[in-house]
Parts: structure tokens; sequence; C-alpha cells
DNA sequence: GCGTCCAGGTCTACC
DNA sequence: GGTAGACCTGGACGC
């Protein structure tokens, strides 16, 4: 559908408005899925290139194509279940480029993961009842293990303003142009051709940035395959490990990639988490890291994920529709 | 406006 | 294996 749009704004603006398509989606979301709890309840969803707006309960998401082009997917979800999907490109795209879009959609609201064990192993747990009751446990992913892996390893040392601030001038930086404003996340390649000093002075990621290099560097040439983690049939220590094994990934970090790989084994705790745990289990004193552990061990495999929403639970009730 | 302090995880060297 | 110090940015605060 091409829009014919008279407008005020400058040749500029006006020629892009001409020149973009737009296609509509719609795409089947499992039994309960709230779209704005998951979008809203996860962190990602601030972090370029993807972005929200509160008003109309919408995520944005810039994405380059595996044939190159660059487009953007707002989405969004009626009162129905069904959410859809407007799609904005400046090329025509075909069934296979929208099927494309579809997949890192699902990718990215992580629909194919079944929260169904979870919800029935916190049945035991009354003061976890509110879990299963608001559809709570589902988070924001990036198309990209790639991109999950840099972003978290700019979570780390960094206040969230920084980690924000990193994250859209890497896009800026080194990724695709979609608009004026909008761009896509670097992809090993157009990392890996970058330098620790562009890093340093353009992206301002500091110490961490020979780290980023690294990686996208190491994934270029063939020597790491992040990707392959998905579908990895390593256990969750032994897949630790091996994400232990990025420099700049300590044990954080590695659990928070985890997690992202759907893996809740481990805590991922952070100074937050920390601070959250001793407000509410521990009156404001601080709590040793091996208590808070010893506090979720019997949630077993996914202890992680009941820590995070645990201590996340005002947060996610007051955003529930 | 400027300087100082602090928060935020990981790495490396050292014991 | 445990610990101390360095790494870097941006916000808060005091002057």
């Amino acid at each position: 559908m091409r829009e014919q749009v008279i407008s005020p704004f400058p040749a500029i603006i006006r020629r892009y408005i001409l020149e973009h398509m737009e296609y509509n989606m719609s795409i089947r979301a499992p039994e309960g899925f709230d779209f704005w709890l998951t979008a809203r309840g996860s962190g990602w969803s601030v972090l370029a290139p993807f972005s929200i707006d509160e008003e109309e309960r919408t995520l944005y998401r810039v994405l380059r194509r595996g044939s190159g082009g660059v487009v953007r997917a707002t989405i969004r979800q009626e009162e129905s279940s069904d959410l859809t999907v407007r799609v904005e490109s400046r090329e025509e795209l075909n069934g296979t480029d929208l099927k494309e879009v579809k997949s890192v959609v699902g990718t990215c609201l992580m629909l194919d993961e079944d929260l169904s064990p979870f919800y029935s192993m916190l049945e035991g747990y009354s003061e976890f009842s509110w879990v299963a009751e608001i559809g709570a446990g589902r988070s924001i992913r990036c198309p990209t293990v790639f991109e999950d892996v840099v972003k978290t390893i700019c979570t780390t040392n960094a206040s969230w303003a920084l980690t924000k601030g990193m994250t859209r001038r890497l896009c800026e930086r080194l990724g695709d142009t979609y608009s004026d404003d909008s761009y896509s996340f670097p992809t090993p390649h157009q990392l890996a051709a970058s330098t620790e000093e562009f890093m340093r002075a353009e992206v301002k990621s500091g110490y961490r940035s020979p780290y980023l290099v690294e990686l996208a560097r190491r994934i270029v040439k063939g020597e790491l395959d992040v990707e392959s983690w998905k579908k990895s049939s390593l256990d969750s220590a032994s897949l630790k490990r091996e994400v232990l094994g990025i420099k700049g990934v300590g044990q954080f970090a590695a659990d928070n990639v985890l997690k992202l790989l759907g893996r809740y084994d481990f805590l991922a705790l952070d100074s937050w988490m920390r601070r959250r745990f001793s407000e509410i289990h521990g009156e404001g004193r601080e709590i040793p890291d091996a208590e808070i552990e010893e506090h979720y061990a019997p949630f077993g495999e996914w202890k992680g994920l009941v820590l995070q929403l645990d201590v996340s639970k005002e947060f996610l009730i007051s955003r529930k529709r």
C-alpha cells in the first residue's frame, strides 16, 4: 500500500512518507498472552532499536532483514489475543520478507516459549498465585543472541541511563539507517569492522569497548557461534561455562544471557535485585548471596525467573491492564 | 560552571 | 580460591 500524503513536512520528510510501504499482519498469540505486560515488564523494550509508546501501548523495532534491507515493525495487541504488526519499508516486500519479520517478532516476544510447566510448578506456592493469574513470566529478547550478549555487556557496571546511551549510539554509529532517528542494531560484521578507539570515542562504551569488538570479530571469524546456544543440548552449567568464555561476561552477565535463552537455573543477581530482595525479605539489612540462593533453591530450574518476578511484583501488577 | 564522589560488574594481579 | 584495585561514564551534590 503506497501512501499518498500531501503534508506540510519539509521535503525530505514528505519524500520519506511518499516512498515508504506499509504492510499489516496479525500473529496468533499463545493463550493468556499479555503483550503489554511482556513488553513493559522488560527493560530490553527501551533499548534501541526497540522503543515503546506508553500511551499507545505499542512496541517498535527497527530491524535489518537477512537480505540487507531495513524495516520498522510496530507491534500492538488489541482486545483480542491476536497481535497486530505493521511493517514499514522503503522497499517492496514479498511474502518471504514478511514471513521473516513475523518470525523475528515471535522470537522477540518469546511466543514459542511454553510457560505452563512453570505455572504448574508455582501452584504449590500461594504467594506466587498472582504470577499465573496475570500471565507474568515472559520478557523481551533480541532477534539474535549476539545482540542479547552485547546489550548484557552494556548493562554491566553501568547505570541504566548509560546502558541506554551505549545501545542507542551503537545503532546510530554502526547500524543501518531506517529514518532520521531510527537505526538497526549492528551486525557482528559491522561491529567487527569498528575499532576499540572508535567505540570509546563514539559509543562511549569505555573499557567494555575491546570486549565488544573482540566478541564480534570472534563471531565473524567463525571461532564463536553464539546463535547455536539457542538450540544447545548442553546442560545449563556447561552452557554457562561457554558463555563465561566471552571477555566482559562475568557471573551476572552469563546468568542473564542464559535467562534470555530460556534457562532460569541461575539467579543473575545484580545490585538492584540484591537491594529489592533485602527490602522485601530482609527488612533492609544486607543479605549474602548464598542466603538469597538458598531462599530460591526450592524452585530448582525456575529459580532465576521466580526471583525476577518476586522482586518485580509491584511493578508488574501495576502494569497489568 | 566546575570539581568531587559514587554506583554499577568484570578483569587481572597478587597472596 | 579469595581479595584488592583499576576500569569508565553519567548523575548527584556541594561550592
